[in-house]
DNA sequence: ACCTGAACACCGTTCAAGT
DNA sequence: ACCTGAACACCGTTCAAGT
């Protein structure tokens, strides 16, 4: 005799997502998942296979939503002008989910979500390659991207210690790495 | 009655580094320290507040040979190949201490070891005043610190899935940023 | 077919008792 | 002064029993 679905996946992702946030990796158990979702934490097994599985889908749905930004982000005007767009929108949207972001390279989450990450690299791929060439489209997105992750790791952790505008010194990356990425 | 010490912190850290580079970070379990260096889990207590506070020390660690081996690397000659050379020690030592790297910035040492960061700073900002000039020193170390950070760590986690030569990319970067950065 | 309580293994941590 | 066994709380996970 089937028993009514009390929850779902989504439910359940979406609430390891809150939860991460809220409360970091450390906090985000599945008992904390079950609560949220008024199940008991057994149960969780039923549509997920582990915690690990459980944080693998969370960074994910997480890449998935920031592709959808990027890709959502005004592009096709000046290549270097959407660039910078692109990395604006990136960091805007780490700011918001900072520690889903963060896992996003961690190891833990590693060998996940990489489909998720090439649709995240599309919009970055076009405007390198009015940027670059065909033929150093993919170098030029790389340095663009890892530039931009590596900033907002560092700053989400803080690690920028020495003074200086945060701001300023994101806004300096841009212009300059657009402007050398523009050389032939 | 003192009973003789049968462990120090400097061995409870290096077996916390050598744990974490063999068995990653879920496998540097206290009972794994304690086994190694052959005492009781509670013992390691007498040393270190927990085992937060363990990895913290063990990231500091890292980054104290990281700057170690930065301040190794020979320096003094034209800065745009200084710097190159500096970004290869990174990766090198990243590639010899994948997992320890890969903490340096995470949610869980933040805070952590920021002295120690500021030491591994110095040899980058010399070759960054020398290239952007005083005034854009900093702005420019954060550019080149973020890129190579981020690059290695995409590269940890296996984030480069497009093709195209790995080791090219992280040259095409090299050289790009620092091209930018002598422009004035 | 999904949900639950009970149970197990494992881990971080505390503490009184040893030497 | 350091070390230990015992104990506790907490967490991930399994499973037989419920509906």
């Amino acid at each position: 005799m089937p028993t009514p679905e009390r929850t779902s996946l989504d439910e359940i992702v979406q609430a390891g997502r809150d939860i991460l946030e809220s409360a970091g990796v450390a906090g985000l158990t599945m008992q904390a998942v079950a609560d949220r979702v008024g199940v008991r934490a057994p149960s969780l097994y039923k549509r997920v296979r582990s915690r690990d599985d459980l944080l693998r889908l969370v960074v994910e749905a997480t890449v998935r939503d920031l592709g959808a930004q990027l890709n959502a982000t005004a592009t096709g005007g000046d290549p270097r002008r959407d660039l910078a767009e692109l990395a604006r929108a990136f960091r805007a949207f780490a700011h918001a989910h900072p520690l889903g972001c963060q896992l996003i390279f961690a190891p833990k989450a590693a060998g996940a979500s990489l489909d998720a990450l090439a649709a995240t690299a599309a919009p970055v791929l076009r405007a390198t390659t009015l940027l670059a060439g065909e033929q150093h489209a993919l170098q030029a997105a790389r340095t663009v991207t890892a530039w931009a992750y590596g900033f907002i790791s560092m700053e989400l952790a803080g690690a920028f210690q020495l003074g200086g505008d945060v701001e300023d010194a994101y806004e300096f990356g841009i212009a300059h790495i657009a402007g050398a990425l523009s050389a032939p």
